[in-house]
DNA sequence: AATATTTTTAACCATTTGGTTAAAAAAAGT
DNA sequence: ACTTTTTTTAACCAAATGGTTAAAAATATT
């Protein structure tokens, strides 16, 4: 016998809770406990599923650390004109986003704590494709006076950073400029709002 | 006999050892023996100067949303001119985040692993005082034809998020886009480009 | 010098935590 | 029907962790 529905359907359970409890709380602070609860199972059946603590938070941070990357590698490996690139990933970062709000704090918490352990699981190859090419064509933007001089991975990480950033603040950035706003609506127009904000920065 | 030298430096060891590790590991993550021998004393002295890890946690927890929050009320209360606060704000953070690169993570980590813990200690009332001040100097510029139109505070939010993410994204922005650069040089003249992407972006 | 107070330590403790075991229950194969 | 394999559980375990205690050492007060 293998893997039958009811096996897969407790598997999925276990992803499902192990998501949420280690976005919620990190790999240090959450509990295989509260996993297997969430999950509606006890704690033997989790590791008869996924070996060890380590193995399944593997698992999600790989899942997670895919979601944020992709983007940003079609984006690099996208052959559109710069400034629609410049709107495609900044629609697709917030269309990401609000369905994952806490994708940008899971990843970063877990690299700031433990480098070692997650770094590895990051797979380069498919931003380093497009990544010369979109250098490129970034300079090639400012040669020809489209845009205003900047240095190309800034430009990028400027995107990113007005992408993820109120994600990430959203609890404090709520209490402190917020105040009785619903943020949800913000984040909805903001994609195109970014993209805006910075082809304006640039554009000549 | 009260609080002599030994003992003053004994307390700034263990507060020094505790934002060092509560910064890299987090809360949940920190380990009170860890803190000990950083500090070179061991564990019971550091209950007996700190009495739990909740109460040590609270302090620097408290000392690091000040670094963090206090920049941006002192825009918000600042009288120059729109143009010239900007350019401030994005300095001072960016002197502030050179000396203590891990403030974002630490902060942004602990508020979404447990925001009822960390949430109250945020002193809100220095925010507010300038704040409508400068959402009303923002508007004016907007109606005088000075800038282009933005909602206030995503203005601020904009700002904040090309200050901060950048320093919060470093080891995978490191990775994935500033292979073989040296960041740390990168960070220095970047509150000026900061400053200028978000004035070119508004400006008319 | 004698006494009181503060500082430091080693040993200990209760709880929590990730993980295991051995056996029962359920399902599949024959 | 019965044998084998997979799934599920309760009970258990060793290590780690935050925290305590009681006594020793150092320091200050008289």
């Amino acid at each position: 016998m293998k893997e039958n529905k009811k096996s897969l359907e407790a598997r999925e359970n276990i992803l499902a809770a192990a998501r949420l409890i280690f976005a919620a709380k990190g790999y240090a602070g959450a509990r295989m406990q509260e996993i297997a609860d969430n999950a509606g199972i006890n704690k033997a059946l989790l590791h008869y599923y996924y070996k060890s603590k380590d193995k399944l938070f593997e698992q999600i941070f790989q899942e997670a650390l895919v979601k944020i990357i992709r983007p940003l590698a079609s984006f690099l490996a996208d052959d559109s004109e710069l400034f629609q690139k410049i709107r495609n990933i900044s629609r697709i970062y917030h269309e990401v986003l609000i369905e994952y709000p806490f994708l940008p704090n899971f990843i970063l918490n877990e690299i700031s704590t433990d480098p070692s352990r997650v770094l590895h699981l990051m797979n380069v190859e498919g931003v380093l494709v497009g990544r010369e090419k979109t250098f490129k064509q970034i300079e090639e933007a400012i040669a020809s006076g489209k845009i205003r001089p900047i240095n190309p991975p800034e430009l990028i990480l400027n995107i990113i950073s007005l992408s993820m950033f109120p994600f990430a603040s959203r609890p404090i950035a709520q209490e402190l400029m917020f105040k009785g706003v619903d943020m949800d609506e913000m984040f909805k127009e903001r994609a195109d709002q970014v993209a805006d904000f910075v082809i304006q920065s640039i554009k000549i």
